[in-house]
Order: structure tokens, then C-alpha cells, then sequence
DNA sequence: AAGACGAAAGTGGTTGA
DNA sequence: TCAACAACTTTCGTCTT
């Protein structure tokens, strides 16, 4: 891959949200906008400008075409290494002479030895691929999964890994990923996903965002609320309603020490009634995985106080 | 009969000594 | 490390529509 020249880098930097003070760099050849940082990505389908040259001639466009993959860092050598066939076939798909199949051969045997020399990259391979196994199942995209591997990588330099689960691991660096892209995916939701315990998930998860001191925005109520009321299919006037009530209840304070899923069903059903399109507490309480005595509990706090204060 | 209500006891996580 | 604590759950009996 070819290197881009500085100043190009520097014209286009921008603030990374996660660590705030180190440059942002577009990269044109995966279409994203990444922290060198941090790794975060924070957009994808950036527009590529390029080419910045003009063929006039196929002779000189083929001079000047850039080759090769895009760069990633969801494939344990970053998508750069060489690929060689497992058929024993030349371009034109004849068979080879046995001579050269002998050195094809000796060929792939350096060529696995070299790819996944060490155990660490060994590791880093495994995980991967279970990386994107699971976001695939999550249906994340894809600025989720570039994110989440940087994380890893960075978890393995900082040798965090070892001795530990990787598969924990694995939805530790998703789930992190998840929450510093602000995407609503419950730790539930993610070790549901990668067959890790909730609580092993949970773990793992405090231990990457310390050890790897990552700053991670706290989750927005708010975005808990839209989750749950396209689980209920509620939308329109009700979750505008709903979102409303949430706002004065936390003008009232009254959502601090409060589970935001238990505040989101409880606003939810507050919404639900209000407008008409009614749904029982058993069903915001399965939809919002809590039972119907907390949505009680929080429906009786939220009337007190701001049905009498405010007119909705 | 289904849904809502609430008391009481139990659970798991956090905090602070 | 342990106890105190708040939030939440489970269970169950009662009330309301």
C-alpha cells in the first residue's frame, strides 16, 4: 500500500470523539474516517476523491491504477498478505506438472508459516473471524466491527488477552465498540449472541475500558426509549409523547439511580395509555426484559410528580 | 378472566470502612 | 473483605374492569 503524502493527511484532520485530542484521518482506500489513536471509526462511505490524476490513454491508466485490497484491520494481517490457490491449476486452469506441484506446495506450507507465525497471531485470526461472526448475528455494521478489532489488536499489545477467554474477550471488544459508537446493544444482547455469560461479559468489559483507559460515553435513556418502542411497534404521536415525558422527568431528577430500561418502560407505558395505543405492562415488561413490579414502581414515581406539574 | 396493584421476602451489585 | 444499602425481582393475594 502505497503511503499518502502529509500533507494531504494534515489538511483533512479533524477531533476524534472518543479521546477528543488526536487527529482523525480520512482513508480513502476503506472509505472511513479513523482515529490513529484510538482506532475508532467514525464514519464509513466516505466520498473517495481520487483519483487526483488523469489517464488519457489506457496505457497510462493502466501506469497509474492503484491495485491491492483495501486496508482492514478485520483480518488478522490486515487484509494485506498473499493469497495462494488451493487448486493445482495455472491461470489458464490447466493442471501443473508435477515438478511445480511440489513447489506450490512447499510454497503454502511457507506461506501458512509466515501468515500465522506466532501464537499471538494465531489468536488474533481465531478472534477475527469470531469477531465478525457475531457482529454479523448482532447485524452490526461495519464501522462496529472495524472499531472492535482495533480494540483488540490494542487489548493483545497491552497483553490482556492472555490467560483469559478469548471468546470473552471478543464480546467485551464488541460490546465496547457498540457503546463508544452510541449504538444501543444491551451486555444481554451481546453475550446472548456470543454465548458468553452476562456476567463474564460484564467483567471483561471493565476490565478492557480500564486497563485500555477508554473514555465511554454513558448510555442515553432516550436511546433506550426509541429501542423499546420500535420493539412495541409505537411510533409517531406515542414516542413523541413518550420522549417528552422522559425529558421532564429528568428536569424532576427523577431518572438518576434508575435502570434506563426500567425508566424507558415506565415512560413507554405512561406514552402508551396517554395516546391510545394501549399495551399491558406484561408486554412493555417482556419487551423491555424487567418485570412488571419495577415498570409499577417507576409508573407510580413518574405520575406523582409530572402529570400535576406539567400539561402534557 | 385478564390486567393492574402492592406487600414481603429474596437476589446481585455497589460503596465505604 | 465485609456489611450496609438501594434497585430490582419473584411470588402471591387482592382489587378493578
Amino acid at each position: 500500500m502505497s503511503e499518502k503524502t502529509p500533507s494531504l493527511e494534515h489538511s483533512l484532520v479533524s477531533r476524534c470523539p472518543i479521546c477528543g485530542n488526536s487527529p482523525l484521518v480520512h482513508d480513502y482506500e476503506c472509505a472511513e474516517l479513523v482515529c490513529k489513536n484510538c482506532g475508532y471509526v467514525v464514519i464509513e462511505k466516505l466520498v473517495d476523491r481520487g483519483p487526483e490524476w488523469r489517464a488519457f490513454n489506457p496505457e497510462q491508466r493502466a501506469k497509474k491504477v492503484r491495485v491491492g485490497a483495501p486496508f482492514t484491520f478485520t483480518i488478522h494481517d490486515k487484509g494485506l498478505s498473499t493469497q495462494i490457490d488451493w487448486r493445482n491449476r495455472d491461470i489458464r486452469g490447466r493442471r501443473l506438472p508435477s515438478k511445480q506441484r511440489a513447489q506450490i506446495n512447499r510454497l503454502r506450507k511457507w506461506q501458512r508459516r509466515v501468515r500465522v507465525s506466532s501464537s499471538m497471531e494465531r489468536n488474533l485470526a481465531s478472534a477475527l473471524s469470531e469477531m465478525s461472526r457475531i457482529t454479523d448475528k448482532l447485524s452490526l455494521p461495519r464501522n462496529i466491527l472495524e472499531t472492535a478489532s482495533v480494540t483488540y489488536r490494542t487489548a493483545i499489545k497491552e497483553k490482556l488477552i492472555r490467560g483469559r477467554s478469548i471468546k470473552a474477550m471478543v464480546a467485551a471488544a464488541i460490546y465496547v465498540a457498540c457503546r463508544r459508537c452510541r449504538l444501543m446493544r444491551t451486555l444481554g444482547e451481546v453475550a446472548e449472541a456470543s454465548s458468553v455469560k452476562e456476567k463474564e461479559l460484564g467483567r471483561s468489559y471493565r476490565l478492557l475500558i480500564k486497563k485500555l483507559d477508554y473514555f465511554v460515553p454513558p448510555a442515553k435513556t432516550s436511546k433506550y426509549v426509541t429501542k423499546l418502542l420500535n420493539k412495541l411497534v409505537l411510533k409517531g404521536k406515542c414516542a413523541e409523547v413518550a420522549h417528552r415525558i422522559l425529558r421532564a422527568a429528568k428536569e424532576l431528577k427523577l431518572t438518576s439511580g434508575r435502570a434506563p430500561k426500567s425508566i424507558a418502560a415506565a415512560v413507554s407505558y405512561i406514552s402508551s395509555k396517554i395516546t391510545g395505543e394501549y399495551r399491558t405492562q406484561r408486554e412493555i415488561a417482556e419487551a423491555a426484559q424487567i418485570t412488571e413490579v419495577t415498570i409499577r414502581n417507576r409508573y407510580k414515581e413518574l405520575m406523582e410528580r409530572i402529570l400535576i406539574v406539567t400539561s402534557l
